[in-house]
RNA sequence: GUGGCAUUAGCUCAAUUGGUUAGAGCAUCUGCCUGUGGAGCAGAAGGUUGCCGGUUCAAGUCCGGUAUGCCACC
């Protein structure tokens, strides 16, 4: 069976892959609206449910009629279980927090209210988004846990995976959604870096049924990624599967990645490292010569500093984004200097079309393997 | 012309009654950010304390002179 090649999104749109989505996970992409990211021809954000539960709420998603219409956004979208969150606010704020098989236990932030958030909540809650990809709520396997801890995230995973496919099907059920509104489903792989685990975490999955599997956890390990788990999962994955991984990554872990026949990514470094001044820019001189095979291929650009206080050049001559075709270093350096917001807008806008343009390469070279 | 106040890092300012190696913010330079409570975090460099002399074991601090600026009064 052939690897899909197309993400359909529950509006029509057929997106070939691999793909990259950006995190707009309170439904803003931070410093930019719709129509700037459509301009970076980026093809889907990822949106997270736990935020939006919190806000604006989901009475407000559904008034929309789904987050796309609230956002006015096109393009295809994926929302978060919010498992990634309630372990990091579970770690952050400890204590009242807690995780039981019934759900998450916690107060929710900036608020007295405390709620237990639970693998129907976070369905229902996704169903009510109209996202093209749910993704099921997983137990976190932190990346310190000891063995006990990561056989126990794992099992609860798998029981929770199970819970969310038969509500995720009732509700397509009662809701009377045809086939090609239906989202995808996606389960998560937890089991740290213990690879019989994870093996294990996978063909579980895969008996119970989905569209596709994340690559779960911190993926990060002494500051690189774990290849050898990528291996493990997309090697015990159905060849129609969706692989997509979760937070990763860096140009050169993506590059890998998909080379190891993973097909959906989300990351915050291009939007986070944008306001944080740094710009990702091909070193070659032109969008044709890119080759993102190579070693090497891309250089980070500081833009505020000194030295380019009077270069009238562009950030980049590989790039097509509004920053690179209408504006120069000098003038970016003043919008940092000044801290005004746009320096956030342009450089999110470069970085996302750097992301982007990673994609197209990505997705030729995929491609040709496939033929 | 007389009196008062000021002068310390590129900039704005700290530094008990004279007492270790004169500090901080911004700016500069390095690095970090991975299913975003964060336009964030960490680190480095940067000084003949306006200048000349004096008192003292010890001076950014006290004294005399001088330069520059601000204020007040003739």
């Amino acid at each position: 069976m052939p690897k899909p090649k197309i993400f359909r999104t529950i509006t029509g749109k057929e997106i070939s892959l691999p793909v990259f989505f950006p995190d707009a996970t309170r439904a803003v992409l931070k410093t930019l609206d719709s129509a700037d990211i459509e301009s970076t021809k980026t093809q889907g954000i990822l949106v997270n449910t736990f935020h939006l539960n919190n806000f604006p709420g989901s009475d407000v998603i559904k008034e929309h009629g789904g987050v796309r219409n609230f956002m006015s956004w096109s393009g295809a979208a994926i929302s978060d279980s919010g498992g990634f969150q309630v372990m990091s606010l579970a770690k952050k704020f400890g204590g009242k927090n807690s995780v039981s098989d019934e759900g998450v236990k916690f107060k929710v932030p900036n608020t007295k209210k405390r709620i237990l958030f639970t693998p129907k909540m976070s369905i229902d809650l996704q169903i009510v988004l109209q996202t093209d990809m749910v993704v099921v709520l997983d137990d976190f396997t932190d990346i310190d846990a000891n063995s006990y801890k990561e056989r126990e995230t794992v099992e609860r995973t798998i029981m929770w995976a199970k819970e969310c496919k038969q509500i995720f099907q009732k509700a397509i059920e009662d809701q009377k959604i045809p086939p090609e509104k239906r989202p995808y489903l996606l389960g998560v792989v937890q089991g740290g870096n213990d690879p019989a685990l994870r093996k294990e975490c996978t063909e579980r999955l895969v008996d119970i049924g989905f569209d596709g599997l994340g690559w779960g956890g911190w993926p990060i390990q002494d500051g690189k990624i774990n290849f050898e788990t990528a291996k493990i999962i997309a090697r015990n994955s159905p060849e129609e599967y969706f692989l997509y991984g979760l937070g990763v990554g860096k140009p050169e872990d993506i590059v890998e990645s998909v080379n190891l026949g993973w097909n959906i990514f989300d990351c915050v470094l291009p939007t986070r490292d944008a306001r944080h001044k740094r710009l990702y820019v091909y070193n070659a001189k032109t969008i044709d010569d890119i080759d993102v095979t190579s070693k090497n291929f891309y250089s980070f650009y500081v833009p505020d500093k000194e030295v380019n206080t009077h270069d009238h050049n562009p950030i980049s001559t590989a790039c097509d984004c509004l920053l690179c075709t209408r504006y120069d270093r000098s003038y970016l350096r003043h919008l940092f200097q000044v801290g005004d917001m746009t320096a956030g807008r342009l450089a999110t806008i470069h970085n996302l079309r750097f992301y982007s343009i990673l994609m197209e390469k990505l997705k030729i070279i995929y491609q040709n393997k496939n033929v």
